[in-house]
DNA sequence: CCCTAGATATACATACCGGTATAACTAGCT
DNA sequence: AGCTAGTTATACCGGTATGTATATCTAGGG
């Protein structure tokens, strides 16, 4: 699998901005190479050059979303110095961001359901972001297992969200986590 | 789409049954219609006359799934009386749960996640899963915000041990449901 | 001036998938 | 005896997917 180091091409962050919509709103198995190169209005050629397959092209449109998603986190941290304010920040990062997004739950999530094997690299990538935002929490509460109930309430707003259709999911996780948190 | 209430057919139950290992497994998308035919030691044809469809065969894998699911979760539940202990079975059905499948999370997100389009029947079916157990919730805890946020936390546990790797995920999320349940 | 990287355009190879068609065999019910 | 439902066996259709091949164009840097 290749890894892409050096900056993108002018096409290569079209096709990527373009996969990224079509792989999160219509799901990776239903998105072709060819529609991604015609809506990037690039050819599947340039698609190949640039990426090099499918495999290499979704693992980056994982990638760069996560980015999007930590540094979107981090800003709405920054704000809160109390360690218990920024638990609870996190929250209300989640609430924001799926204000923004069409309802179709977490990307790694949904990657791992579509590509089942798991010495598949998405796989890696998933976990890799679950225990980026478990050991944030391990940062602010000191307890283990604390960290990983706060993880759970978390991935459960997602999903009771998206499939569940819990109306302010996230706003009721905060509380849950408010309840939870030693005070 | 057909609904299938006659009693399944000897060669039906095989391919069902089949159905439901391979597709939970492997995942929806990466298994043919060939091949659960072939290990079930049934042709296309009877597949075809049985279920109708992949479309059908799919959500007939759904229904028998969350069936089995549902019993599970209420035979554990009917030990307790106590609507407290009610609440808390239900995690304990969960990691028993847990313990006897692969590591593949819900079943009804990941066909959400392969099966993007809204208006699919399977969209329908996973939102009546989780509307079931939060129904369950809402009858034993009164409290409408109390009963989603047990549901968020059971939703979380299938995720953070399936995706995020964590240990023990279903019974720290009980933890967490006895610290907010009112005593 | 020319070479290279990035790109276009188009056709193609290969493989698989969902679904259909046809014909024949078997067991039970009437 | 004969009809029907369920089944086997096999071949096929049409569509689509990933990935490759070939040839051409363009712009920038040495």
């Amino acid at each position: 699998m290749r890894v892409q180091n050096r900056p993108l091409t002018p096409a290569a962050r079209r096709v990527l901005q373009v996969a990224g919509h079509l792989f999160y709103e219509r799901g990776i198995g239903c998105v072709g190479m060819e529609l991604i190169a015609a809506e990037a209005g690039v050819t599947k050629k340039t698609v190949y050059d640039r990426f090099g397959s499918k495999d290499a092209l979704i693992l980056a449109y994982l990638r760069t979303r996560d980015e999007r998603w930590r540094d979107f986190v981090t800003a709405r941290l920054a704000v809160f110095s109390d360690p218990r304010e920024r638990v609870l920040a996190t929250f209300e990062a989640l609430e924001q961001w799926q204000a923004d997004e069409p309802r179709r739950g977490c990307s790694m999530v949904n990657a791992c359901a579509e590509l089942p094997d798991p010495s598949h690299p998405v796989h890696r990538a998933a976990a890799e972001q679950k225990a980026w935002l478990r050991d944030l929490y391990a940062g602010l509460v000191a307890d283990g297992t604390l960290a990983d109930q706060l993880l759970i309430l978390h991935e459960g707003a997602i999903v009771a969200f998206s499939v569940g259709g819990v109306a302010d999911a996230a706003a009721k996780a905060r509380a849950a986590a408010d309840a939870l948190l030693p005070r």
